[in-house]
DNA sequence: CAGGTAAGTGAAAAACGTTTTCATCTACAC
DNA sequence: GTGTAGATGAAAACGTTTTTCACTTACCTG
C-alpha cells in the first residue's frame, strides 16, 4: 500500500499534527533513500530543494514519524542513530571492515525462522533487526601480513 | 572459567595494555552488576570507592575491556550505549524493546551459514558479528493498545 | 473567502555525551 | 632502583540533541 499524500494527511490528523512542506520533504528524502540515513544526512539532503529548513525541524520531524511508526529508528555502531522506512522493500545489513571501514551491503539473511521463536518464547512484537559482521577486508588482510 | 586476576594480567599484558587500579575497578562494577551500564552508571559505581577517577578513565577503560572481549557493547533505544559482561561461552545477542529499553539476552543465532557465505563471496575474514531484535515487548504492547 | 487559533518553524542558546589534548604519574621490564 | 612506554585526570573541544522564544502557518469555523 502506497502512502499518498491524502492518507499521510489523515495519519497527522488523527494525533493532531498537520502536514506541513517540511514534513513532506523529510518524509520523501527518508522514502526515496534505501540508506539508513542520520538526522545529520537527512539535514542535509532536505536542505538541497528547500534551504530554509533548520535542523531542529529535522529532528521534530524524525520523533513525529517515528511515532506514527511511519520510519523506524536503528541504533548501529558508529553514528548510532539512523533511520528509515518502516517496511522497506528487503532491508538490509552490513559487512563492515573493523580496520578501514569498508562497507559492504547485503540482504538476504534468513532470520525468520530465529525471530518467531523469538516472538512466541519472549511475548515481544518484533518490529526490524539490526545484522552486522565485522571482520578484515581483502587489502586489510593483506597489510596486515606485511 | 572465572576470570582471576593473573588471567586478566596476562590477557592484558598479551596486547600491551597494563592492569591498573582503575581497569581493575570497572571491570569490578561491571561483572557485579547484571545490569546493562552506562558509562555514567558505571562512572558513578566507581567513584564510590574509587572517587578520583575520571570520566575520560572509565570511556578509555570500557574501549578497552570491549576491544579485548571481556565486555560487550549494547545500542538500545534510550541512551543508547551500555555494557556488559560477555558471558561464556558463546556471543551473546539481544531483543531490545524499542519504547522502554527493556533487554532479554539470547544466545544461539546460528549464522554459521550466511557467515561462510559471505566470507566466500567478499573475500573478508569475518571476526564477529552484532544481531540485534527490535519490537515491543509484553507490556509495551498492552499500554499501546490503551 | 476571511479570521482566529492551535500547531509548527527557525535561530540561538543550553545541555548532553564523548573525544582530544597535554602535563603529570605509574606499572612493569630490566 | 631506574627508565620508559603506557595510563591518568583536568580542561577544552566536539558533535549531537534539546530547550526556549518570538514569529509564522495550516487548517477549522463561520
Ligand atoms: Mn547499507
Ligand atoms: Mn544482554
Ligand atoms: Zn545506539
Ligand atoms: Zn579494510
Amino acid at each position: 500500500m502506497r502512502l499518498t499524500e491524502k492518507k499521510l494527511t489523515s495519519i497527522l490528523r488523527q494525533r493532531g499534527y498537520r502536514l506541513t512542506p517540511q514534513r513532506r520533504a523529510v518524509l520523501k528524502v527518508i522514502a526515496l533513500s534505501s540508506d539508513h540515513l542520520t538526522p545529520a544526512a537527512i539535514y542535509e539532503r532536505v536542505r538541497r530543494k528547500h534551504p530554509g529548513i533548520g535542523l531542529v525541524t529535522i529532528y521534530r520531524t524524525l520523533a513525529v514519524l517515528a511515532e506514527l511508526g511511519l520510519i523506524c529508528e536503528v541504533h548501529a555502531g558508529g553514528s548510532c542513530r539512523s533511520y528509515l522506512m518502516r517496511k522497506p522493500p528487503g532491508h538490509h545489513h552490513h559487512l563492515i571492515c573493523s580496520q578501514c571501514g569498508r562497507v559492504v551491503d547485503f540482504s538476504d539473511c534468513d532470520l525468520g525462522g530465529l525471530e518467531q521463536r523469538l516472538a512466541r518464547e519472549n511475548g515481544f512484537k518484533i518490529e526490524g533487526h539490526l545484522l552486522e559482521f565485522l571482520g578484515l577486508c581483502p587489502a586489510c588482510q593483506k597489510s596486515a601480513q606485511a
